[in-house]
DNA sequence: GATACTGTGTATCTTTTGATACCGTTTTAT
DNA sequence: ATAAAACGGTATCAAAAGATACACAGTATC
């Protein structure tokens, strides 16, 4: 059971009184289990999911490969959904539950609705877009410029301040399909950073000193 | 001079004319010649850009190389002065008029004013954002997973189709610039091709077949 | 017209990354 | 318990792209 203290402090970026009481009456909490589909590609997206608690991860799938767009973490929402509730599109992406989550629905016509009444509604929708925008850059920039060795370092330091812990559970295979590469690779420089004493493998975890 | 016949053609997505008349009213065209800085990185925006006529060169600057963001092309805006008019930010990002160019500027006060009151105001901004987004997302794939001779035949068709003319004014550098490589590169790829007859290269000047 | 700058062709060498293959170990499923 | 799947180490080879260097042609400047 997840009581109102608990969601209401995930969205307190509203600041509208009037709204969260919408918030509360209008969104409906849907639990999801590890490895859950929550949209496929191609559905059509009738609510916002806003996290409570859990990771989802959306990316699309192109060829038989993965491209990660991002992780949706607590407080936050999907800028895909936002982006096809807004204009009644079909996802063109993924979304999946990493853990167990939690994320709060509300119903796609009142998006644009609050947009309208609330500014922390439009903020917060701004944000979103910007916000996704900016992570995409960085990605982009990492991609076109710099060696892949300090690609695994950048997520693996990101991993470990995301999760105040220096074991990362993650397969090589996994790592690669998160940077868009190959296992071999993966395994090779991972190899070569235990040797230079930068962290310790252990079988689907790295230990980072 | 520039009618106002012309501005409406341009921004034909507003739909009320109530919209219409005060963007007549609040916008103020501005013009800017071949190589102007439209904005500076760290400068305040003020002003919602419009493009009437010409083109607009978004980019960032990282350790004396270029990161090409987008081009503003007539009918569309600029999503970094969108975003840093919203939360009065700096821009993150510069401007340069790549021909002479016009624009209608709407000051920033009245984004989220007409994001209330207009439907189709909204709309522009929520496309604008994922237009920018979704371009994004290409470049990014096509840099992660497609080999620069690819890279360079879309850049150029895309060109070409942009300027319905199948002789390109660019030099080898610039197209290096442009794609984030070294002119070496884009040079060999470039004479490659026009001995598999795609092209033939003049100074400064590539002419698809 | 001399000079400097820009644009291009090309050769050589190196690094990074990817592709493939093979093997052994550990975990999972039946 | 046994087979199958997942995990990871490693070797070899090839391709792509970057770095550097040099030559020379066209263009602009004075």
């Amino acid at each position: 059971m997840i009581f109102e203290k608990e969601i209401l402090k995930k969205i307190d970026f509203i600041t509208e009184n009037e709204l969260k009481e919408e918030i509360l009456k209008h969104g409906e909490i849907l639990s999801f289990k590890k490895g859950d589909v929550i949209v496929r590609e191609g559905q059509y997206v009738k609510i916002l999911p806003i996290v409570i608690s859990g990771l989802i991860r959306v990316f699309q799938t192109k060829e038989d490969r993965e491209i990660l767009l991002y992780y949706v973490e607590p407080s936050q929402t999907c800028m895909m959904s936002l982006s096809a509730c807004f204009f009644n599109n079909q996802s063109p992406s993924q979304a999946l539950a990493m853990t167990q989550t939690d994320i709060l629905a509300i119903p796609s016509r009142f998006i644009t609705q609050w947009q309208k009444q609330y500014n922390s509604w439009n903020n917060f929708v701004i944000k979103t877009f910007r916000k996704r925008y900016d992570e995409l850059l960085d990605t982009f920039e990492s991609v076109a410029f710099d060696h892949i060795d300090k690609r695994v370092i950048a997520y693996l330091a990101r991993r470990k301040s995301q999760q105040e812990s220096t074991r990362i559970k993650i397969s090589h295979q996994q790592l690669a399909n998160e940077l868009g590469t190959t296992r071999v690779v993966i395994s090779r420089i991972l190899k070569q950073f235990e040797m230079d004493g930068k962290l310790v493998l252990h079988r689907a975890e790295i230990e980072l000193l």
